[in-house]
DNA sequence: TTAAAAAAGGGGATTTTCCCCCTAAATTAA
DNA sequence: TTAATTTAGGGGGAAAATCCCCTTTTTTAA
């Protein structure tokens, strides 16, 4: 019996989908969290009925898909993660397969891939649709180093995603209007904008800020 | 036997909750469609079997929840629209009430409360949650005089979304960069917004663009 | 058919944003 | 403990964005 284990904030969804996964032959529901840390909770007080792979949401309160898969490749490499999101964003799948993810389904996928996607990740290590085999080559192969932004960058960045002007900003954060000036120069460099405008847009993408 | 519809384009979701449904006593799922559109031309062949409630998803690619609950309003009054979505924002839950929605549930309920939500709109016409409860008469009572946006104003809207200057906007439009300043004054008038990032945001949670 | 509104465009001033180049202190790594 | 990096800050200028007030043409409605 393979043991299957679903994390995501819309109870509905995740209780509909563990419905489906019981229809499978050979295959079990152990556990239904709404978070990482949840999840995260249950499996550090249940030795035994470990999931076999889990199937992860990408965007949650408290704790998200990407943390915590990244979590559990390290403590738990055994555990297989199964990414299950309605996110499209390329950027996204990229950032859950880096984390471990075995593999990336879209939540418009058919009941029947599911249930293959399961079995492959569990026989085979991983399920890679068409899609995220496209995503993964093209950005792999794209040898972009990968952007790394400090704290306080992205704090400036969710400050610029508001009416406010940098001179506000910069008051609010306890700055010189001049460094919030560099803050804005270095992430512009970095993320190749060319105005606020395309930061703005950026920190949605990117889940920096949430409108 | 109380005839279900589903649409939504999240395949695995609605044939998930279509399950959820059917398990439900005197309930039946009569249809499931990936958007309205797809709905809408089932409802017109099949004269018999015509559902009393569809669940209905918000955003869809083709034709969205609004849209088709306006339509179903007026064409199908007898057919009740129970919205179920992930969208919180508040604009979005009034949108679908407006159009004829008779309730509104997000998809982080429990099972136990789709069935009531069902049964309430089925016997009583309508079922509020707390949260749409509280929205609904928030919102009613702020005599808001609903903004309308002029499609030439929709159209500069989506391009101020883009790393595309003033200028730049205005060749793309073929107008004058002062039409373009016109369309600015009379759209942060109208909206109250300080500045063009405020415009992005709003155009976001409008619906109007996507990143 | 005539008045009113909407659509397109302009002048000119102020503020904000963007860009490049440069310095001092504090922190971190070798 | 020195060297390198990070963090915070500055000068000055050009380009956009914002604001206010005003004109002409086209559409719409009474």
């Amino acid at each position: 019996m393979y043991k299957v284990a679903l994390v995501d904030d819309h109870t509905l969804l995740s209780e509909a989908i563990g419905g489906l996964v019981r229809q499978f032959i050979n295959f079990e529901v152990v556990n239904i969290s709404v978070n990482g840390k949840e999840f995260i909770n249950y499996l550090e007080n249940a030795d035994s009925d470990k999931p076999d792979v889990v199937l992860m949401d990408v965007k949650m309160p408290v704790m998200g898909g990407v943390e915590t898969t990244k979590y559990l490749s390290k403590h738990y490499p055994r555990i297989k993660v199964l990414a299950l999101s309605v996110e499209e964003e390329e950027s996204v799948v990229m950032q859950m397969i880096r984390s471990g993810a075995k593999g990336y389904l879209l939540k418009d996928t058919r009941k029947s891939i599911l249930e293959q996607a399961l079995l492959e990740v569990i026989n085979y290590g991983f399920y890679y649709t068409n899609t995220v085999e496209r995503i993964v080559s093209q950005t792999e192969n794209l040898y972009e180093e990968e952007v790394v932004l400090k704290d306080r960058e992205i704090e400036f960045i969710k400050h610029a995603c508001t009416e406010m002007t940098y001179k506000q900003i910069a008051e609010k954060m306890f700055l010189s209007p001049k460094t919030i000036e560099g803050y804005r120069e270095s992430v512009f460099q970095k993320l190749g904008l060319k105005n606020r405008t395309g930061l703005v847009i950026y920190a949605i993408k990117n889940n920096i800020f949430t409108p």
